[in-house]
DNA sequence: AAGTGGTCTAGACCACGGA
DNA sequence: CCGTGGTCTAGACCACTTA
């Protein structure tokens, strides 16, 4: 074995041993042989089943869990960490000034697809002639007087069918993701103020010009393959507000 | 030395060689034994100069590389990270729409200096009756049509003399700490939607009730001591974005 | 060629969690 | 109590940078 690995890594593979497992142990995960909330087998049987040694299969482990994908506990063992796999649509970001998540109830769902437009084809690396599917939602927690009108877009081509799997559309990207046999991986998101024009304004009860945040983001595969192009447009309430962590 | 340090940990510093070794690293920096930019000496000498092993020095470099606070490169060596120095008040993560950084002038600049009302003591955790510097400034990229309002608390007690240090007053935080022998660590950022009042309206050029988006975080140390709050007012324009780095 | 950090190994002991 | 991950050691070799 140990040859082995000698005389082929340079030929074949010469990224350091942890990656390539890390990458090995992210199909695991995409692909359900370690299903989400498993308990997977400890660092020592690891390391002998993928024949290195065990400090390496614990970078490899580390940095999963780094990423949130797999949870480390002395002690317990390693868990594949479990994704919000409910209903909630994940605005994450979006807190009461306590901090607390918003309860958001689906107000209306519209789901469509059709060629993506340019700004679709920017966004998720597509060529001319391909087409995405597109869910346009109207969220509200009506307790914290707050309402998002979201409008997200997948590429057909990795999506098939998700037009009329109507369970996934109100899944989180993550677990819709994951359904698909795809891993999101962590993105960026910009924030803009933007004025509601009528439509938006009809939709999200406020009059035309008011003002909204407007969240936009591209999430990828970590092989950076885009996978969602999302545009929320959010009516804050005097209670909610935005938070997140800086580097 | 061994002996020592078996003898010695358990009763008085349990945490992780690394850990201890990461803080004693941390003073280096924030104290100037080792000045910005500067290079360090290699992993080995400091492992033999802290008697612990390479592993476990390398464990405390990196941990420090993770934070931005040493730069390694394979070949070259690890230095000291060079902290943004000049006169840019890190707003870092306003930005044109093609992520460009904003280039800022300090439109106007103004430092009291007073006891801390309820707000800033909740943020800063100060005692009743203790002091606080403000600094208010108004920022402006007229080329990007964007203005900012920015208000700026530091505890007196721990930034003495900073309301008659003028040099100070246009560093951005990083280079201010430093300069009064504090790091600063990573912090979390809030921001909501808020409706300029009279004086706002007035010192960003808008009418009064034009939308700006209020940012407000609380930086502390890496113990956790909170060293700055800062809530700032920003009139984006067309062309001005807010990003971040989603985890 | 010399020196650096990056990767990898093969052990050891410790602290934690659960049976 | 045992099994887990967390810490730590003391090496080895490799890839990169610079002189």
């Amino acid at each position: 074995m140990e040859i082995i690995r000698k005389l082929e890594k340079p030929v074949f593979e010469t990224r350091p041993l942890y990656l390539q497992i890390f990458d090995r142990l992210l199909d695991y995960i995409a692909d359900g042989t370690w299903k989400s909330g498993a308990m997977v087998p400890n660092e020592i049987e690891l390391a002998r089943t993928f024949g290195v040694s065990v400090g390496t299969m614990r970078k490899a482990l580390q940095a999963l869990s780094e990423r949130g994908l797999l949870t480390r506990r002395q002690g317990r063992g390693t868990y594949v960490s479990e994704m919000p796999s409910g209903e909630s649509p994940s605005l994450d970001n979006l807190r009461t000034r306590r901090m607390d998540a918003l309860t958001w109830e689906i107000k209306s769902i519209q789901v469509t697809s059709g060629l993506a437009d340019d700004d679709e084809q920017r966004a998720l690396s597509l060529t001319d002639g391909t087409s995405v599917v597109r869910i346009r939602k109207v969220l509200a927690d009506t307790a914290n007087d707050t309402h998002v009108l979201e409008y997200c877009r997948y590429p057909s081509q990795r999506f098939e069918n998700l037009e009329k799997d109507t369970a996934a559309h109100t899944m989180p990207l993550g677990a819709l993701a994951r359904r698909y046999g795809l891993l999101a991986a962590p993105a960026s998101e910009q924030l803009e103020l933007h004025l509601a024009d009528g439509k938006q304004a009809k939709l999200l009860e406020v009059t035309q010009g008011a003002p909204l945040l407007q969240l936009t983001r591209i999430v990828t595969c970590f092989d950076h393959v885009p996978i969602e192009f999302r545009v929320a447009f959010c009516r804050l309430g005097a209670n909610a507000i935005y938070a997140y962590q800086l580097r």
